[in-house]
RNA sequence: CGGGGCGUAGCGCAGCCUGGUUAGCGCGCCUGCCUUGGGAGCAGGAGGUCGCCGGUUCGAAUCCGGCCGCCCCGACCA
């Protein structure tokens, strides 16, 4: 591709509304422009991008079985009352009506649809498993879109369905997915790790997420030190260790004590001189509708998907004021478990307490040495609390959980029958019984992927991209388009890389070698080619990788075979 | 939805508080000259419903009200 004539509009400055890296570098390296909140255009380059991560995406999921097909956008109502989600969706489901007044959502995902299509085709066992992938658009209408293709209302998502008769068989299913997705992942360049999930809304038992690892990614994982335990820190488990051993009451009672103001953990502590694992929050949650009392030691956090499990609840939220002034009788700040009348419980650490400080329900005032058995009672212990840095692994016991921050690129779920049962796709099984097919659904957020890929890897010129999804794999750079040989050099270096089936681009504006520079390294293609007119007079030209600092001296008739040494070198890195 | 901020030329911004000539600046764009190893220089030029609607006023980018859009934080998120 001629510079030239590329679609290729670059920006000196950022737009304002761009914050995260990605999302400025995106657009002023001319790859998307935005339309509306959380909705972009590609352009040329962007779709260059797109098309590469399809390709691999594709590659990989024919090689594990999996058929492409391309379902429609536009769904109707009916599909999803059936499956009983028109309803649990919510207004992230954009709906809209037809001109005959039927119901419509753009969709979101399409478990209804694809459930729809094969139930009525698959009949028989013996046609099972069955794996079908497509990659669309989606509309989900996101409550605050944000950080550009990171988080967009309207995306590329590659997503794929499997059938399969028995759940030994979807389970086999499940991990040729996994496998799948580890390769495709790591062909794509991407620092990831593959993490025990929760399993949301979408329900389901078994569960793993892509997350490409970034400072700044949303999602919080953990990873072992030793074993190969990894989980999305909403899921990651603990064990009680052995400095949680259950603690029995002493003798005496609770001290009341003056706190004047002191409300948060941090201002309790100093104030009372105390270390915070000496103290104890009392979290007040709504719990569909009943008011429930969490315990977690002071220096902890609560994990909210844990005791939404623990209490098997549909729907919980922290209690507003009002409630906990009057479940508490006390201003918010002072609420604790001694004399509270709600059903209490509390995390695993704070078993292993005794002799420590809550709040006093009484505005102002907080308990000491208290105990539990003896000053309140706990209807459960359970594992509660939000791991951290230096945790204990829950898996292998020995090593300890370290933190990083994630870009959730891909995420695998085991569904069972969810969906077949409720929509009735089944098919007859070796006894001619009918069954409902186990199903697995798994997703990947192709244009999610660009952001995560560049908030990986850029610097302060611009993108670097890992080859295998740069929108060109070359750049050639004739410095001089007032010299003949200059720029005869250069068109002989790009037909030549052309010929050998490689993306070049070609700088062949009559530009200053400044802006060239600029603009090839603000796009990050990953191989550069410079020519220069004092450097042609010897015979050479300068090759370089764009992460890199080293120039290498080429002659003009070895360049070709560098740049595919340097190709070789590179996806030989991830895989193929 | 709660909190904060923004909307003036393609992009980044000033002007607004304290109303008053043709609404400025930088980048980009066009023409010419010049220049060619890290976003050159000079000269000339084009480009604006000041987000929209209404109000106050002799007069509104500026003051008031309403609406819309966008960004950030939070809640939320197969």
């Amino acid at each position: 591709m001629r510079y030239s004539k590329l679609y290729l509009p670059t920006l000196k400055e950022a737009p304002k509304e761009a914050e995260m890296v990605s999302h400025q570098l995106l657009i002023r390296a001319g790859y998307i422009r935005k339309l509306s909140a959380g909705i972009y255009s590609f352009l040329p380059l962007g779709r260059r991008v797109v098309r590469r991560i399809s390709t691999i995406i594709r590659e990989e999921m024919d090689r594990a079985g999996a058929q492409e097909v391309l379902l429609p956008a536009v769904q109707p109502a009916e599909l999803w009352k059936e499956s009983g989600r028109w309803r649990f969706y919510g207004p992230e489901l954009l709906r809209f009506k037809d001109r005959k007044d039927n119901e419509f959502c753009f969709g979101p995902t399409h478990e209804e649809v694809i459930v729809d299509l094969v139930r009525h085709e698959l009949r028989s066992y013996r046609q099972l498993p069955v794996n079908l992938y497509q990659i669309q658009t989606k509309f989900r209408d996101e409550i605050r879109p944000r950080a550009g293709l990171m988080r967009g209302r309207e995306f590329v998502m590659k997503d794929a369905y499997s059938f399969d008769l028995d759940e030994a068989g979807a389970r086999c299913s499940y991990h040729q997915m996994v496998d799948a997705y580890n390769r495709i992942f790591r062909r794509c360049g991407l620092d990831f790790r593959a993490v025990e999930a929760d399993t949301g809304n979408i329900g389901g038992s078994l569960s793993h997420e892509f997350q490409v690892l970034a400072h700044s990614g949303e999602d919080t994982i953990v990873s072992c030190s030793s074993c190969d335990y990894a989980a999305n820190i909403e899921k990651a488990e603990l064990t009680s260790s052995s400095g949680d051993a259950p603690a029995s009451a002493v003798d005496g009672e609770p001290k009341l004590v003056s706190t004047p103001g002191k409300r948060t953990v941090d201002e309790v502590t100093a104030f009372l001189g105390i270390s915070s694992d000496r103290l104890v929050k009392t979290l007040l949650y709504n719990v569909d509708g009943e008011l429930v009392a969490a315990l977690v030691r002071g220096d902890h956090e609560l994990n909210e998907i844990k005791l939404k499990a623990l209490l098997g609840a549909n729907e919980i939220e922290l209690a507003a004021e009002a409630r906990v002034v009057e479940a508490t009788g006390a201003p918010m700040g002072y609420a604790g478990p001694v004399g509270l009348s709600c059903p209490i419980v509390a995390d695993q650490a704070v078993a292993a307490m005794s002799g420590f400080v809550v709040g006093a329900n009484r505005g102002d005032h907080h308990l000491l040495e208290v105990c539990h058995g003896r000053d309140f009672s706990v209807s459960r212990y359970a594992d509660l609390r939000l791991a951290v840095e230096g945790d204990r692994c829950p898996r292998c016991q020995t090593g300890t959980l370290a933190v990083f921050r994630g870009i959730e690129v891909g995420h695998v779920f085991f569904l069972g029958t969810k969906y077949s049962t409720a929509m009735n796709a089944t098919v007859l099984d070796e006894n001619g019984a009918e069954v409902p097919m186990v199903m697995g659904c798994y997703g990947i957020g192709v244009t999610r992927i660009m952001s995560a890929a560049i908030e990986q890897s850029h610097d302060a010129d611009g993108i670097i991209w890992p080859l295998p999804i740069a929108p060109f794999q070359v750049v050639v750079l004739p410095l001089n388009s007032d010299q003949p040989d200059v720029v005869e050099a250069g068109l002989q270096i790009y037909e030549g890389l052309q010929a050998r089936g490689v993306d070049v681009l070609l700088d062949d504006r009559a530009e200053r070698p400044g802006r060239k520079f600029k603009d090839a390294d603000l796009i990050g293609v990953p191989l550069r080619v410079t020519i220069g007119k004092r450097g042609l007079a010897e015979g050479h030209v300068e090759c370089k990788s764009r992460g890199q600092a080293e120039i290498a001296r080429v002659p003009v008739e070895g360049v070709v075979e560098w740049v595919l040494e340097q190709i070789e070198r590179e996806n030989s890195r991830f895989l193929q």
